[in-house]
DNA sequence: TTTCAAGGCCAC
DNA sequence: GTGGCCTTGAAA
């Protein structure tokens, strides 16, 4: 748990009289604990002194020992880490503004900052209101006599706030991993040192001896002239350069592989794969996706390494990785980070320019193959860029990997900057110091020795390559150490930091799990075919303007392709005063420069594909080539009522897209169920970056009308959509209960330990949902924030009255009627005598029913009485997996958006259509269903005031699939 | 030999 | 800075 969790999870218990009977078994099991069995239920500040001389189970300290434990007040804490992924990934939010009714509500879903520099603070130290915040300002306890029922919970709270404590240092230790994994990579995995000369290549022993064959460091010469000197992998024996640049390619290509899985689960496992495999691109994706910038996490996109390693981590292991690389393409692959930062969406380039002046020597500039231009904006070979650490002696990582490492690394630096000094830290970055408020790449020398070395050098570098190149203009201190609110949304941080190409994936996807929807793809296949034989002028996918062909991956027009090239060549930085969702079209697209490049990486633009050493003519490498989307044979685009984008069939987005929009047109409802069957998440399988125009697609198929109502097939398809994504045991029951039952153990870590699956369950359930990538995450923040008790009460009732046992009780009265009131009592009886038990054996003494009845019996009958009217109306999976998410999106302070009326509306109207279709006989079912939604609020009020939320688990704790 | 996607040029 | 047109040259 604790490995897969990524977020910093507090517990925390209240700290209000609970008045609970159960409550003061556990205090008994506290008091026993600490030996303090007299004081503890007279005397807080005993309690609290005593406590603190237990290390092991942090109580209501005194205030110095509060402010060191985190003492506990009202409120489950929950982080929420955004998006990986995603893409990894979507916006943030931190809690610090939020309005106090969410603690209020008990729970709150926080943001993870992983580069805090005061972590303890950051996980709620402070106290408002008698609640935990992440005001680090705020140090005053709360009251300061606790009930005996507090001193047990606050106990637990602060065991489960050291616990959080304990995980955030392990988090920062692995933050340090994260971190000296990409320069282990660099020194062990993927930066052999290199040889003194290219001819004892051959000599040199292998840096990674698992890997086979056994690989060497060289300096491969280039094909250009003058040679510019390249570092990558070559095999002992190998002479040929092309087949030493294969072989690493694919040995590249085997260990972004192996990290894949771990990538795209979790990120700080990916720092662990990455690390065990040495690959630093997949370090450094991993850095992004974990690290955050003021708890913001920077989107990578872009770049060659990140790219494969991003195609590596969809499983899409069928991309071919690059079969010869020509030098051309081995060189640093341009990586460019968009986020937002004090409110100015902005760029970051991994590698600055050089401007080359009078470039005759590639050994003392660096700049390797760079024609001598004489003050031409150039990139520098990445290990010039990262490593002015990097000695002739000393190893370079490779290039791509030097690249993302140390826009990771800078991105992060400048956030644990963010608010001191940003220069100084920028001054501690490979290859930069600031000078006057800018940046200057320090010269370098990362000469390999030998004349076929000398690479590296940063040359004369200026302070500015472009017009608005990196370190020239931009202001790093009022970019980054704002009060970061969060990156674009997921769906573009997933298109853009991915970048995948899809190429080998399939040209359609098929709607059903078993292709009985293909026919629809086909045909619009067929239409598309012979709506490319015509004549028809092709369409930008940029800007719609006239498009002259393929360039850089996609169908551009000249004014796209060059505003793409003159943007990569110079690394220019752009910035959007707006939201960062400009529309781009032939008459705008001038307007905003940051939202027209965004574009270009979001439809598939490849960085790599501008060439940095400027050849012109021919063709980019393979290499290049398996990162474009649409292929060298173009596409027209389709007849009338096909979107401009569908034209390529080697275009997997395309395809799938002219697949979704041909069948919207055709508004049946076999197209619809091609839209939604299974489409969305099989793409998310095989090619997560298309999700995102998939779900456009599919929402503005199916969303054009609030009062739509869907196809049965839709429908049903929609539902399976939510079905996949629910994990329904795994949410509504607990892992190991016996260990929880079993009272030796220590009470409050278990309780620790359902807090944290609550908070992980759903939190991943959240982020399966099929419209996750609509809101922003902030929006899913407080959607948790405010309804998770609702979400518990709903799935573990919802659970139990489809999975528990379907109790046959003797209610039936003397007409034989079934007595409905008898028959929940009688479950009330039961499930309470389930409670007893559990709780007996969990607190080692046994409980009287009294007791318990006193104090969880109003909350288990309502509990109950949910379970109970779920049974007899035998709930479906289907109709609890819809009811879900409306009562999710239910908003009961009224600030419900459209957005989240849109989206609750679809699934009702979902609901409807299955209902009606499912139970045609009983018409008011949907109403019923409807209408015991506040009953389900009701007893979820209940659980939160109780804060016993573990109750309803102890009552599913019978129920064994 | 043809194709076509690179970069370059230069008027705007 | 933009974008239309041209040149180039590797791949087909």
């Amino acid at each position: 748990m604790t490995q897969t969790l990524d977020k910093t999870r507090i517990m925390t218990l209240t700290s209000t009289p609970c008045d609970l009977s159960t409550m003061s078994l556990f205090q008994d099991l506290k008091l026993k604990r600490r030996k303090i069995d007299s004081r503890c239920s007279s005397d807080g500040e005993s309690i609290a002194d005593t406590s603190t001389s237990s290390p092991d189970v942090a109580g209501p300290a005194s205030p110095s020992s509060r402010m060191d434990r985190s003492v506990p007040s009202p409120g489950l804490i929950i982080s929420m880490d955004r998006m990986a992924s995603s893409p990894e990934c979507g916006s943030m939010t931190t809690d610090s503004g939020q309005d106090p009714n969410d603690v209020g509500e008990g729970v709150k879903v926080k943001e993870e900052m992983l580069d805090d520099p005061q972590p303890k603070d950051a996980i709620g130290t402070g106290y408002e209101n008698g609640t935990v915040t992440a005001d680090n300002n705020k140090t005053e306890p709360p009251s300061p006599s606790p009930s005996p029922s507090a001193v047990v919970t606050a106990a637990l709270a602060a065991a489960a706030t050291a616990a959080a404590q304990q995980e955030q240092q392990q988090q920062r230790r692995e933050s340090v991993v994260m971190t000296s994994p990409l320069s282990c990579v660099v020194k062990s995995a993927t930066t052999p040192p290199p040889p003194s000369h290219p001819s004892q290549s051959s000599s040199s022993s292998s840096s990674t001896s698992s890997l086979s064959p056994p690989l060497t460091w060289t300096t491969v010469t280039a094909q250009t002239n003058p040679p510019p000197p390249l570092r990558c992998y070559t095999p002992s024996s190998a002479t040929d350069s092309m087949s030493v640049t294969q072989q690493y390619q694919q040995r590249r290509q085997s260990v972004v592989t192996s990290v894949s899985s771990a990538f795209w689960n979790s990120g700080a496992q990916t720092s662990a794969a990455s690390t065990a495999t040495g690959n630093a691109s997949a370090a450094a994706a991993s850095v992004l996706s974990v690290c955050r910038i003021n708890g913001v996490r920077p989107e990578l996109i872009g770049g060659a390494g990140f790219a494969t390693t991003a195609a590596a981590a969809t499983g899409n292991t069928d991309m071919k990785p690059p079969a010869a690389i020509p030098p051309r393409t081995t060189r640093s692959a341009p990586t460019v980070i968009m986020g937002e930062a004090g409110g100015v969406r902005t760029m970051i380039w991994s590698s600055p320019p050089c401007t080359v002046e009078q470039s005759t020597s590639p050994a003392s500039t660096g700049c390797g193959s760079v024609p001598s231009t004489v003050s031409t904006p150039y990139w520098s070979n990445a290990a010039t860029w990262s490593s002015n650490t990097s000695s002739a002696s000393s190893p370079s990582p490779s290039p791509s990997a030097v690249s993302e490492e140390s826009a990771a690394h800078l991105l992060l630096n400048l956030g644990v900057a963010a608010g001191h000094d940003v220069a100084s830290v920028i001054s501690h970055m490979p290859g930069l110091r600031p000078i006057g408020g800018q940046l200057q790449q320090q010269q370098t020398s990362v000469a390999s020795g030998g004349n076929g070395g000398g690479g590296g050098g940063g040359g004369n570098v200026t302070g500015g390559g472009g017009q608005q190149s990196f370190h020239v203009p931009l202001n790093m201190e009022r970019l980054w150490a704002g009060d970061l609110s969060q990156l674009p949304v997921a769906a573009t941080h997933q298109m853009h930091a991915l970048n995948l190409t899809a190429n080998t994936g399939p040209e359609w996807p098929m709607a059903g799990s078993n292709g009985e929807n293909k026919s629809a793809p086909v045909n619009a296949y067929h239409q598309m075919e012979e709506a490319d034989e015509q004549e028809q002028p092709m369409v930008c996918m940029i800007c719609d303007d006239r498009a002259t062909g393929l360039h850089y991956g996609i169908i551009t027009c000249e004014g796209c392709k060059g505003f793409f090239k003159r943007t990569v060549q110079n690394r220019r930085i752009y910035t959007c005063i707006a939201e960062g969702t400009c529309e781009i079209t032939k008459a705008q697209r001038n307007r905003c420069q940051y939202c027209r490049f965004k574009k270009c990486i979001g439809q598939g633009m490849v960085l790599q594909a501008v060439r940095e050493d400027r050849m012109p003519g021919g063709r980019n490498s393979g290499a290049v080539y398996n990162l474009y989307k649409v292929k060298y044979k173009k596409k027209r685009p389709p007849k009338n009522g096909q979107v401009k984008m569908e034209k390529s069939v080697t275009c997997t987005t395309a395809s799938t897209m002219t697949t979704m929009k041909t069948e919207n047109q055709d508004n049946n409802s076999s197209s619809m169920s091609t839209l939604v069957n299974g489409t969305i998440l099989k793409t998310a399988l095989t090619n997560p970056s298309e999700v995102v125009y998939l779900r456009q697609r599919l929402d503005n198929a199916v969303s054009s009308s609030r009062d739509r109502t869907f196809s049965i097939e839709a429908t049903i398809n929609m539902i399976k959509n939510l079905v996949d994504c629910d994990e329904f045991q795994d949410i509504a029951t607990l892992r190991n209960m016996e260990d929880l039952l079993e009272h030796n153990s220590d009470l409050s870590a278990k309780l620790m330990q359902i807090g944290d699956s609550i908070v992980y369950k759903l939190v991943q359930w959240t982020k399966r949902l099929p419209f996750y990538l609509e809101l922003p995450v902030e929006v899913h923040t407080r959607l948790l924030t405010h309804k998770w008790h609702e979400l518990l009460v709903l799935t573990t009732s919802a659970y139990q009255a489809i999975h528990g046992p379907q109790k046959i009780w003797n209610s039936t009265n003397i007409n034989g009627d079934r007595n409905e009131d008898s028959e929940f009592h009688q479950e009330v009886s039961h499930n309470l005598c389930i409670l007893q038990n559990c709780l007996s054996s969990m607190m080692g003494k046994p409980i009287t029913m009294d007791q318990l009845r006193q104090d969880v019996g109003v909350m288990v009958e309502k509990i109950t009485h949910v379970t109970l009217m779920f049974r007899r109306v035998k709930l479906r999976m289907e109709e609890y997996v819809c009811l879900k998410v409306i009562i999710m999106l239910t908003q009961n302070n009224g600030n419900t958006t459209s957005e989240l009326e849109t989206i609750q509306e679809r699934y009702t109207s979902c609901l409807k259509t299955y209902v009606e279709h499912t139970f045609p006989m009983q018409p008011n079912r949907l109403q019923d269903l409807l209408h015991r939604l506040p009953e389900i609020q009701s007893a979820a009020s209940l659980l939160l005031e109780s804060k016993m939320f573990y109750v309803p688990f102890l009552l599913n704790s019978t129920i064994r699939s």
